[in-house]
Parts: structure tokens; C-alpha cells; sequence
DNA sequence: TAGCCGCGCGCAATCGTTTGCGCGGATCGC
DNA sequence: GCGATCCGCGCAAACGATTGCGCGCGGCTA
């Protein structure tokens, strides 16, 4: 659309503050003002301005203004791509994160501004921030690029992180407190009776080896230790959890429950059980991770441990304002939550 | 961020064209004309202040630049919220989609501004195109703004909507080829030997009702016709399929196979068939549609229709970048493919 | 040597809005 | 009745880029 465009599209003339000024018989200055209720302009002439506005169907023009004000009104939420598939990383609740997230952002007067962006290309702060784009930045997905943001957050870049709290972190992260959701889930298994607990997911992933980290502390409460053997390192992709399960019941290793660090491999761990005749939750209880929408329309419906996203949403924008005050937020932990559904039973009998 | 902080809060200051301009003793007009390769330049003149620009990082303010050029380089992509609910349209694949186009628009040099909408403020043209936010809106979710739509689009308002293809429609909309996706589910469950096939899904969404003539061709093209006791109308919620299901084995109506309109209803449709002890592609023949993620790791796996996501995120944009070039492009509808897994069996023994 | 042409570059206006400053008139106090 | 005060509003300069127009200078032809 060009600049002759605008609005011929619509068929109708797109008013501008000079047109709004020459019908009230006013200067620009006083429509300006009288829009954003200064009290520099008498009552009157305000209401008479509005009125105007209202009966031409006027609309600021948002670029202008934050052109004039030095500020873009934008902030940037960036989705990592993983570096060797080119796919999402695969939090099932990445939709109802992003829509949170404009929620809150709509809220405060912000726009979304959305890209995706491979884990190579580095160069956000140029692309987003000096290009005067966005105000700020949201990363999600915080993959291997953890070194990258200590980087960007050192230079002081406005930004925030949806991921784990990691140790030697200068940036300002919002997530899940993946430590207690483990402790919860884990907890929840031996309070059912169930001694010998497979964890399964992959430690290597910061957040799983939180989660790993509260597997461990549970098992400490109730005086026990976490064993080698019964550790299935899982990444979230197909088929790996189901042989890892087979792999666990080949070797022999006795269980009685599994910790499953998400809910997808949850169901691959229960259908590969239920391949060697193992039921659940029965033979085995299992707990999953997420609380995604088809875990409670599983078969058996999926104990798990659920976040609350819209309040993650909030948080990852709450904290990036805060910076852009020049406060200096701290990271944010969300509390988790156990829901409690069939599959891991009432315990054994 | 003020306009004092930008680039101070990253303790480097982010110039402008005025400073490489002086840097290279040359006007703004030339440093420009050099970035933009104008022939009006002398290319020893414009490598050395490419050189200097790039040496300071420079990277051109784009927001001061579109507004100049009267453009936003931007486009809308707004989510329709569900009206009762206020939760998305359950469509798996959103957030795949949405990447796609992020991609294609940052491939034609556009932005994408995201926004969530309840389905009752209908101010977008205010909002987004007289606000100068964005040049063209991509609606995601067609739900019950189908009319809304259409005035918009006579008002000339450059905008695309992702949804089915419906009889009084002027708005450029672009889907999946919904009739023939049904047509190959139902013509393959017939070449399996199936004749009694339950229709799953509710008929009142435009995109289902579609699937239901291609249904209602295939059983055609086989000298059967579409039986009423037959079609179980279910919306994509929770429970409602496996409800669906079981009534029909109570009523004592009998088939052979069900062509479930959505991958997580035909899912809970296996479920509620187990449960009667009517094991899948045993008995009972299933198809899915949408082929979610979870649908190849599904016990059976599942026989589903898939959409090409990426290629659809491609046509919104094409679509509605060439309005913006003020053409008026026709309705697209994506090839659907059968992907063939267990839960329709090799057929009846 | 004079006239012309064209290359390479600078001047200044412009996009739509905000805001510091100044000015005219009404009001108030004494 | 006169100076000080204050209210209400307009003037004009910004924000950072683009672009039509004009100008000077060097090389060419006649």
C-alpha cells in the first residue's frame, strides 16, 4: 500500500491531526493536546475537538507518534528454532504461552512484534533493537544459547528468557520451577508406595535436570537414593522413550513407577508398558510433565504437573517493563502443580 | 526507553545517518544513496561509507525509514478467540503455522505484528490499518466472523483469512482443500472393504461441513449414500467424541469404520471403541485428520489427513502480498495427502 | 576557446506527531 | 486604574530517514 493508498484502499479518506485541526479551527498543538487530556486546553474546546475526532472517525497514527517519541511501543518475542531440525522446540503450550503473552503486552500498550529465528543467527540486538524494531526482546526456547544471552544481557540489552534459572546467569529468566515439579511428582509416587521410580527424560537439558534435581531430593526425603540403573535418558522426540522402556525391561530392571519429564513421553512409556503386558497403573504408576490438553483424554488419564502459562505470559512481560524502567528483575519461578488423574493408580494393592 | 537510553543501555551508542555522513564528509542525502545503492553514487564513494558504516555497526533506523517512506513493512496476523470460551480454536497446528508465516513474511521484508482478538471487537481496521500498525491483516480463525469479514473486505481492506472456502465470499480466504481431504479418507476406508463409516465431526463448522460432502462423494462413488444414523456430530472438545461413540454402540447401530474429522477426536473415538471391546483396525476402521505430532506415535497410529502447514503459511502471504500490489487474488486451497498408519488395518479379513 | 552534457553530490522539504516557549487577553489584587 | 498573574492557545523545531532539484566541475565536440 503507498502512500496515495492509505486508506483510498478503504475507500475513505484517512484523517490526519492537520485535517481534525482545520475542522475544529484549532492548531495541531491543540489537538495533540486535547486528545491526550492535557490540561493546557480548556474544557470545552477538548470536548469540542473530541467530538470532531470521534464523528470523523479518527485514528492516531501510532507509527508517527512513537516515531516522534523516540520509542517503538514493539517488543520482539523470538522463537528459536532448534539448530539442527530447523523445528520448534517442542513445549506443546507454545501457542498458549505466545498468546499470553500478547495478552499482557496488548495490556500495557505494547505490540508484538514475531519471528522466528534459527539458533545460528545471532545477530538480534542489531536486527531488533538498533533497527529500532522492537523496544525490547523475548527469547523462547533457550536451547544452547544460554552463553549468547549472558553475552546480549551484559550489554545491557532489555530481555528475558522463558527457561530454566541456570547458575552462572547475568540475564533475567521466567519459567518453571521445574525443581519442585519434580520433588512433587516424585513425592506423589512414593507417598502411593511405589519404591523403585525410572526417571525419564533427558539431564543434559537445563530444565530436565532440575527436574532430575527434585526426582533426587524426593527420593532423599523417604531415605532413599537415586540408582543409575533406573535412569532412561529420553530426548522428546518419537519412538525414544517407548525403547527406552524396552530397553529397561530387557535388562531386566525392576520398577514400579516412572517419572516421565513430559507428557508425550509419558504415553510413549505407558504404550510401550502396555506392549509387554505391564498395565498402568496397576503393575506401574507413571507421572508425566506439562498437563498438555490430551493428557486428561488419555487412556488412562495422565497424572502430571502442570504450569500455569498465562501466568508465565504475564511474568516474561512483567519482567522485560521492569528493565525497560531500568529496574534490574530477578529470574521468576513459577509455582507447578500436581493434577492427580488415573494413571498412576491409588498404589499398589 | 527513552530516547536518551537508546543504545545508552547497551553502553554503545547506536548512530545515525547524520553520524556517518560526517565520518565519511559526505551529506546524509549521499550516505543514504550509498546504503541503497543509487547509480547516483560514485562506487568508490559508496564502498568507503559502506566500509565506515559497517565498521561502526551501523544499522539504519528502520521505523524513521518506513515512516518516511509512508509504509509499515508490517503485517497483522490477529487470533480469533473463541467467543464463549475465549480460548483458541483448537487447531493443533497454529503454532506451526504461525512460524511459517513469520518466515514467509520475513522473507518479503516484513514484520509480523501478533495479536490475540476476542471475537466481539471488531475494530481492527481502526486498529491495525487507520492506526498505521500494520498494511494488512492475516485473520487465523474463521470461527463466526465470516460476515464481519466480508464487509471488510468490500471496504477494500487488505486482509486473508485461514479458513475454508464459503459460497458468498469476498475476502481472499486460503485452507486446506477440506472436500477432498474427506473424499481420500472415505475412499480409503471403501477400498479397505469398509461400508458402514461413521461420520465424525460437526457438520455446523464450515470446514467440517466440507469433509462431510467429500464423505458424502466417496460412499457416492461407491453406490452407497450418506446414512443419518450414521453421523455422530461432535465438536473438538473434550469427551464429546468418546460420548458420540458410545452412544452409537448403544443405540445398536452397527459399522465397520469411522472417519473422524479431527486427529484428538478420533483418538477418544479408538478409546471409547476399546473400552466396548472393539479393538482398532480390528473391528473398526479409524481416519483421522490434521496428523498432529502425537498422531504417528499414537497405539494404533494413526491413518490421518495432512496439510501442508508451510505451504499454507506461504499462500497467506502471497495472498496478501499481492493486494497489496493491488491485485485480487482468488481463494486457495491446499492439496491434502492421506497418510496411511495402522488404525485403518489392511481391511476386514 | 566557448558551449554542452552529464556525473557526482548537497540543499532543503517532507512524512505526522509532540512539546518548549512565547504571546495576547482576561482576571485579580491593591 | 494599573501592574502582575495566569489561562488558553499557536509557532516552530524537532524525531531520522528519503528524494526532487539544482549546482559545480571536468571532459567532450566544434
Amino acid at each position: 500500500m503507498s502512500a496515495a493508498d492509505r486508506g483510498g484502499s478503504t475507500g475513505q479518506k484517512v484523517f490526519k491531526m492537520s485535517d481534525i485541526a482545520r475542522l475544529a479551527g484549532v492548531s495541531e498543538s491543540t489537538v495533540s493536546r486535547a486528545l491526550s487530556d492535557s490540561p493546557l486546553i480548556n474544557n470545552k474546546t477538548k470536548a469540542r475537538i473530541r467530538d470532531i475526532a470521534a464523528a470523523h472517525n479518527y485514528t492516531i497514527n501510532e507509527r508517527a507518534r512513537n516515531f516522534r517519541l523516540q520509542r517503538t511501543q514493539t517488543i520482539a518475542t523470538l522463537i528459536a528454532l532448534d539448530p539442527e531440525t530447523g523445528q520448534h522446540i517442542s513445549d506443546p503450550f507454545f501457542l498458549d504461552m505466545l498468546g499470553a503473552i500478547a495478552d499482557a503486552l496488548t495490556e500495557h500498550g505494547y505490540d508484538l512484534l514475531l519471528s522466528q529465528v534459527p539458533s545460528s543467527d545471532l545477530s538480534w540486538e542489531r536486527k531488533y533493537l538498533n533497527a529500532n524494531r522492537a523496544d525490547g526482546i523475548i527469547f523462547i526456547g533457550q536451547s544452547s544459547l544460554h552463553d549468547e544471552f549472558n553475552r546480549l544481557a551484559r550489554r545491557g540489552a532489555p530481555m528475558v528468557v522463558w527457561g530454566a534459572k541456570l547458575a552462572d546467569q547475568t540475564y533475567c529468566s521466567v519459567g518453571g520451577d521445574n525443581l519442585t515439579g519434580g520433588l512433587k511428582a516424585v513425592r506423589h509416587l512414593l507417598n502411593l508406595g511405589r519404591r523403585r521410580i525410572v526417571f525419564l527424560g533427558q539431564k543434559a537439558l537445563p530444565e530436565v535436570s532440575l527436574r532430575y534435581e527434585g526426582y533426587r531430593r524426593a527420593l532423599g526425603e523417604a531415605g532413599l537414593s537415586a540408582e543409575p540403573e533406573l535412569e532412561a535418558p529420553t530426548y522428546f522426540v518419537r519412538d525414544a522413550a517407548s525403547r527406552a522402556v524396552h530397553q529397561l525391561i530387557d535388562a531386566g530392571v525392576r520398577f514400579d513407577a516412572i517419572f516421565a519429564t513430559g507428557d508425550l513421553i509419558a504415553m510413549s512409556a505407558i504404550q510401550a508398558l502396555n506392549e509387554r503386558g505391564l498395565s498402568v497403573p496397576d503393575a506401574v504408576s507413571v507421572v508425566g510433565y506439562d498437563d498438555i490438553p490430551l493428557a486428561s483424554q488419555y487412556n488412562p488419564a495422565l497424572t502430571t504437573i502442570r504450569q500455569n502459562i498465562a501466568q508465565g505470559g504475564r511474568a516474561l512481560v512483567q519482567a522485560l517493563l521492569d528493565q525497560l524502567d531500568d529496574k534490574r528483575p530477578p529470574p521468576v519461578m513459577l509455582p507447578t502443580e500436581l493434577v492427580v488423574r488415573q494413571s498412576c493408580g491409588a498404589g499398589p494393592a
